[in-house]
RNA sequence: GGCGCAUUGGUGUAGUCGGUUAACACGCUGCCCUCUCAAGGCAGAGAUCACGGGUUCGAGUCCCGUAUGCGCUGCCA
């Protein structure tokens, strides 16, 4: 049977970059399997679901290039059919209607208040099948729901044995049914639980590998146990590392915010490619994962690499790829909210910069464009007549580049007049030598006339410059590049005055010695 | 509390059936290059493989225990 999986997100925040590793691990294993990756939104929590979350879920996996096959399902349009599927296994005599009052609880401190309930509940040996209407006929259970009495509906886990499921990632697991209580499948207001439409879909949709996070580990069991009452074949099952904060801590949208979203990674200028492929490494790695370098890529599309580097293209990730090769300890995404130039993960950065650095020039000029134009910077003219000096200045400036972003912060000086002089490069470059006042418009002067006008004539003309008025070449070149960019580093300043031009190079070389 | 899972330098990882100096990448330090900063090149610091026992001629690799972290334990997903 050929694989079917899916990425099943609920749409209660923004894409959390641990769901999109989920994501990208299943879009991987199907592609690497020609299988099919599906897509379900499982928004069975009315109360925190938006569809504002559901956009950026959508929006998070077209940037990472996860298309899915055949159409969105939205779990809450099955709430009929999972719980037709609860009534089926109450008439079955798989599960019973407990007509136990609800319990209130505290929306706030559940988790403690789950664990004091538990604690108590095994200090006083209480029987998990000790519900009352565990045995109650079931033409009696019939007749007080007809009657209108509320109900929840319970599985009827049986006394004795174990449930079993081999896990691709965990190996064998093994629950006694002695310690899985009788879980509800429908909250006595007919509203299906998680457990129950999570199986019930997989059943429908045909998923035959379910890959997802490890937190969802222990509940396998159950699921297992309602796949079984159901009738249906278990799928295969791979749990997945945790992503960790710093220190080991759970990685929160409370606690971390924004860091965790996947957005914030596209806003800030990352691309695509280099997000994945930082990603990918989260939890799983190559075969003897070895120095790009040394990659002895065998060319064969189907088998894996020898020795794949950790700069791996979609398609070398696709056929690398493998579950076995996920390992079981949680991964650290490692960030520092207090320093800005380590705001998120080192290796991440250094990968963007990687790809930014040699990804080829068609490539990036779609990515470009969408900030020169969100910014304000782009014009047609860019991609027509001089489409030239363009690739040729975005080749240049990219090499120290490490975000998108950078092209229109930084680099806004290459592409506008209107940029801004760091503080620090003009007390550094211009303030600190006072004859700069009239060194650079004499310079201007002198470059006004260099013929023609190249990184090397202009070179030769500034280094005459500079001997003739006895100054070192660096003091006219820093000035210079300051003057030019606004910025105290950058590319080799010949070139700079070569992009730049004439006009703009001597204007520049002007306007600065205001600033002095 | 119970059950489960994990634990290799700061981080991500490699380490096939246990076999001499624990490998790679990021980050860090220094040098070279140089008009700055990157990139690149070279050199280096940093791990008694969580801890304690055991099995073995020999253990990061197998077994037991402890600690720590995480997960689950809900009429949340």
């Amino acid at each position: 049977m050929s694989v079917r999986v899916r990425f099943a997100p609920s749409p209660t925040g923004y894409l959390h970059i641990g769901a999109a590793r989920t994501g990208l691990f299943n879009w991987l294993y199907a592609r690497k399997t020609g299988g099919k990756f599906l897509l379900r939104i499982e928004d069975t929590d009315l109360q925190r679901s938006t569809d504002e979350s559901t956009r950026s879920i959508l929006e998070g996996l077209a940037w990472l290039g996860l298309d899915y096959d055949e159409a969105l399902v939205f779990q809450s349009a099955n709430a009929d059919k999972h719980r037709a599927a609860a009534l089926r296994l109450v008439a079955a005599g798989r599960a019973y209607r407990d007509f136990t009052p609800k319990a209130e609880r505290a929306d706030k401190n559940v988790k403690q208040e789950i664990a004091e309930r538990a604690r108590e509940r095994a200090e006083e040996g209480v029987d998990m099948r000790a519900n009352p209407y565990r045995e109650l006929p079931l033409e009696e259970s019939d007749a007080r729901a007809a009657a209108g009495e509320p109900f929840a509906v319970r599985l009827k886990v049986p006394r004795e044995g174990k449930t079993h499921f081999e896990d691709a990632v965990y190996g064998p697991q093994e629950r006694a049914y002695a310690e899985i209580e009788d879980l509800v499948l429908l909250r006595s207001d007919g509203h299906p639980l998680y457990n129950l439409s999570v199986v019930c879909d997989d059943i429908e949709m045909g998923i035959t590998d379910v890959i997802r996070g490890q937190d969802h580990l222990t509940n396998t069991h159950k699921q297992v146990l309602i796949y079984e009452a159901l009738g249906a074949p278990v799928p295969r099952f791979a749990h997945l590392p945790l992503i960790l904060a710093p220190g080991g801590k759970k990685l929160s949208k409370r606690i971390h915010g924004e860091i965790v979203s996947l957005t914030t990674y596209r806003d800030a200028g990352f691309l695509p490619a280099a997000f994945r492929n930082f990603l990918a490494l989260l939890g799983w790695a190559p075969t003897g994962a070895q120095p790009a370098a040394d990659a002895t890529t065998g060319h064969d599309e189907t088998q894996p690499d020898q020795h794949a580097g950790e700069l791996m293209s979609l398609d070398e990730l696709i056929r690398n790829f493998s579950l076995e090769r996920v390992h079981r300890n949680s991964a650290i995404f490692n960030f520092d909210a207090n320093n800005p130039k380590r705001w998120t993960d080192d290796k991440l950065l250094w990968m963007n910069a990687e790809y930014l650095r040699t990804l080829p020039f068609e490539e990036l000029l779609p990515l470009l464009r969408a900030e020169l134009e969100a910014t304000g910077l782009w014009r047609p003219e860019y991609g027509a007549d001089e489409r030239a000096w363009f690739e040729q200045t975005v080749d240049v400036i990219r090499q120290r580049f490490f975000t998108l972003k950078d092209f229109s912060e930084q680099g806004r000086a290459y592409f506008a007049d209107d940029f801004a002089f760091d503080d620090a490069a003009v007390k550094k470059n211009l303030q600190k030598d006072a004859r700069l006042k009239e060194l650079l418009p004499a310079l201007a002067a002198k470059l006004e006339t260099v013929e023609p006008w190249n990184v090397e004539t202009v070179e030769a003309a500034l280094r005459a410059y500079a001997d003739e008025a006895g100054v070192k070449a660096g003091l006219l070149i820093n000035a210079a590049r300051t003057a030019l960019t606004g910025q105290a580093v950058g590319p080799s300043m010949f070139e700079v005055f070569d992009l730049l031009g004439r006009a703009r190079s001597v204007a520049r070389l002007r306007a600065a010695a205001h600033l002095i």
